[in-house]
DNA sequence: GAAAATATGTGTTATAAAACATTTTTTTTA
DNA sequence: TAAAAAAAATGTTTTATAACACATATTTTC
């Protein structure tokens, strides 16, 4: 039988109000659960690889994840980053393609998934969880679109705040009101971000002689949201 | 009464064998039918600004259409290059939001405007439309992330030569087997391959001088696809 | 707890591509 | 068809950022 806790990440997706499963019948959420694996990823794992097959609707339960691409020379670029209720992977699933990028656990993370032929038979059953289902792609497209400007476009001081004020609408903040509530390598701040680590490192430093964060360790403080924001608009 | 054009016009998408709307039923053909709008744009016009509201689903019978975003500075970024059979502002549709960028006819063109609240009556109760729509979204979504990382990470050479490549793969090629369908300006093609014109003009000049193109004003031609992938790939 | 591996920090150099400046060609308009 | 405007072409300079090199922490592993 499985563990408690699997079912307890399931019941969260399914049942939680900002879910779009919510409105779903008792008989439709039956069916899904029914059809439910739910996997445990330690902190560096990898959850899926470029190339590999979708099986299923991954569910974030809880951890984070980043999802990222190996362009020119394998560097990576991390297209996306992923937080608790929300779809990893589910792009290539409903492109019936293989994945388009990696998946990897910033942090011991608990995943549900969600397997396909379940999910289609409810899908195709009830268009308007079908419909939510392409808002939020929709949303993600706009998200992708922009970021493709910000990225090519946006000098690297506007694309480290881009990216810092990104982490902060992931994740949320601290207790403290300040500290970003996601502890990254510089190395990933810097794939997040489109430059080198060494770039990321030394505008960060920038950043923090000029009052916009402090930094300790890889715990990061926003001291002036608007100056951070008024950097990222510049470009 | 609408001119018999414009029917033709919406005709042609709902009866095409390889349009999503293909498979309906007589009557939600006609529901559909009959909350159209068709308009034509000469070359150069203004289909939708960045802000605007949709008010329906925009499909391109015929012509090119480039949707762009404005960046730092004013700085146009083409986002995508529309072809007929293609859908036109439906992200920011189904995302329910403003449009996120403008479309421009880049030469006439005639679109069909499938009414917003027709398309979402037949979409709620036909969910395999929905699943095909999300279908193509999914795909898009894969090119943008794609884009995202090519745009950023390749050299001036490697984005030049994966717009044309892009451009042959959107328009095709016309009876000689090798001149572009397509013919942008200079400026057009910097912004699709995030460069200055400068730049576009003087890689195209040393393209031709490879003889990977032969260049006759805006006409375009390939002269060898292998190697040009080969710049593609290269970054 | 020492050794190794990994991550962070900083200065220097090299370079790709933007910015700028003209000139020439083509297209549009009057 | 002349004049004006726009687009294309090309050379030169500047600059943002990658690449490189190395030093110093910090974490992991044996």
């Amino acid at each position: 039988m499985a563990s408690k806790h699997n079912d307890i990440a399931c019941d969260y997706f399914l049942n939680n109000p900002t879910s779009i499963f919510y409105p779903l019948s008792e008989e439709e959420k039956k069916e899904l659960f029914n059809n439910h694996v739910c996997t445990v990823y330690k902190k560096g794992e990898i959850i899926f690889k470029e190339g590999d097959k979708p099986t299923g609707l991954i569910c974030l339960s809880s951890g984070k994840v980043k999802i990222f691409k190996e362009g020119v020379g394998g560097r990576e670029q991390i297209v996306r980053m992923s937080s608790p209720l929300g779809f990893i992977g589910y792009r290539a699933l409903f492109a019936e393609q293989n994945y388009s990028g990696s998946a990897v656990a910033l942090e011991d993370s608990v995943v549900c998934i969600l397997e396909k032929e379940a999910l289609y038979k409810v899908m195709r059953s009830n268009a308007d969880l079908t419909m939510r289902m392409m808002k939020k792609m929709a949303n993600e497209l706009g998200i992708s679109n922009t970021r493709t400007v910000s990225l090519t476009q946006k000098h690297i001081r506007g694309r480290l705040a881009e990216s810092l004020l990104l982490l902060v609408d992931t994740y949320g903040l601290e207790e403290d009101g300040k500290t970003i509530r996601a502890y990254l390598s510089r190395e990933d701040l810097a794939n997040l971000s489109n430059m080198t680590t060494s770039n990321a490192i030394r505008t960060l430093s920038t950043f923090a002689s000029e009052n916009l964060i402090s930094i300790d360790g890889r715990k990061i403080g926003i001291l002036d949201m608007k100056k951070l924001e008024r950097v990222s608009d510049m470009g």
